[in-house]
RNA sequence: GGAAGGAUUCCCGAGUGGCUAAAGGGAGCAGACUGUAAAUCUGCCGGCUCCGCCUUCGAUGGUUCGAAUCCAUCUCCUUCCA
């Protein structure tokens, strides 16, 4: 039920294009994927999402499981049918809150306890638990349970931590329902910023990769350039036949550069959130709609954009619209960042269909400055 | 006509003799955000030749070493009684 086809590589630059089949329909790479943690890509209807053309969307297990709770999910027909939502979804195990509700939550290395985010109450999270709350939601593609760690982490952590990703990794695969073939499981390659951890990681997650996994634990707080190192070390090493998803990334040039290491497939907060703050991703850099200098700019986001946010209102309208609150202004800017991504990815695939990654590389990059401001 | 209360930095609003350029909100200005505890959070927010100085708490004058804070007069506002 699941497969990937390599469709084509770049000749100029070695970067490829692919086919992900799934039950829910056929993903092209390299792809982004809109993150609806609560099984709502924040502000956007699926229609907003379809008009933008996502092609898979990701959700995320934990906040599920606390509220509304993935047996509720399960009786409303599982979560696709719960949120209308007809294409391929990935949740995420729960493995990043390990990291990110760090201050709420005790692992050892049978599992995790959490402190609910949301009245307090104690859960506890283990691998098994994980995949079962993952194989009630009825996602397409599961991820395994991981513990992702700080970016500044010591070895002895980050050994430990991969460690005991790669025992989870292992019982995830023994709970899986194997009659179960409309879902997958993508194994994670952890290792923090450490080139031999790393590559042990792959290795030893490889043999339980059916059709893809995952790069997770970067963007994390390092430094661009020490992920791009991470990304080099492990590409010589991935095999051609599965798609590679890195997590949690990222912005226009960490997708590019990305790309050109080998990746297939990329998640972000970054779009959704910085866009109900009031920031548009431009192809030179960030806009920040709030800034007095917009007030009375009457030009679109970008002119050469044909999302509806550009084709349709003006920098000052929707400056107006986030200095008062207004929750359209939020929804525009979302769209505006989404379509962006998606049309880059669109636009590469594109480049690499016609062997010339490489020369859109390097115009991308050398017009694109992420701490520019606009 | 009489009585009472009040006027504070862009707005609201604390503050009743020194620790006050003056709490706290709001607005404004800028920044952060990368598998979403985020429509959130952070910083600035009288002026300057900025480790110090100058101007500010309705106005003017006074008491005091020292006042937004006490006194006098005035101006305006609110409420109540005629």
């Amino acid at each position: 039920m699941f497969k990937y086809e390599v469709i084509k590589t770049c000749k100029q630059s070695g970067a490829r294009i692919g086919k992900l089949y799934t039950p829910h329909g056929i993903v092209d790479t390299p792809v982004f994927m809109p993150v609806g943690t609560n099984a709502t890509v924040k502000s956007l209807a699926p229609r907003d999402l379809d008009d933008i053309n996502a092609s898979i969307i990701l959700s995320n297990t934990y906040h599920l499981y606390l509220r509304p709770g993935h047996d509720l999910v399960k009786k409303a027909g599982g979560l696709h049918k719960f949120m209308n939502w007809n294409k391929p979804i990935l949740t995420d195990s729960g493995g990043f809150q390990v990291f990110s509700l760090s201050k709420m939550r005790k692992i050892t290395d049978d599992g995790v306890t959490f402190s609910s985010y949301i009245d307090g109450s104690k859960h506890y999270f283990t691998p098994e638990r994980s995949i079962e709350i993952q194989e009630a939601l009825g996602s397409d593609i599961m991820m395994a349970f991981d513990e992702c760690t700080e970016g500044n982490a010591d070895f002895k952590t980050a050994r430990k931590a991969l460690d005991r990703t790669m025992s989870w990794l292992d019982r995830c695969y023994k709970y899986k329902n194997k009659t179960a073939e409309n879902q997958i499981i993508f194994p994670i390659v952890q290792g923090n910023m450490y080139k031999d951890l790393r590559l042990e990681s792959l290795e030893r997650i490889l043999p339980y990769a059916e059709c893809g996994f995952s790069i997770g634990g970067l963007s994390v707080g390092e430094p661009k350039e020490v992920m791009y190192e991470m990304l080099d070390i492990l590409k010589p090493h991935y095999p051609s036949g599965q798609p590679r998803y890195l997590m949690g990334v990222g912005s226009p040039d960490c997708i590019v550069e990305g790309i050109m290491r080998g990746i297939d497939m990329f998640d972000c907060v970054l779009p959704t959130r910085i866009a109900r703050n009031g920031t548009a991703f431009t192809k030179y850099g960030n806009l920040n709609v709030r800034n007095a200098k917009y007030k009375e700019d009457f030009t679109p986001i970008e002119e050469d954009c044909d999302c509806y946010c550009c084709r349709n209102f003006s920098r000052a309208y929707i400056r107006h619209l986030i200095m008062s609150g207004e929750i359209l202004g939020g929804k525009l800017l979302t769209l505006h960042n989404l379509h962006f991504l998606i049309k880059l990815t669109e636009n590469i695939r594109n480049a690499i269909n016609e062997d010339r990654f490489g020369d859109f590389y390097k115009e991308f990059i050398s017009n694109y400055d992420w701490n520019k401001k606009i």
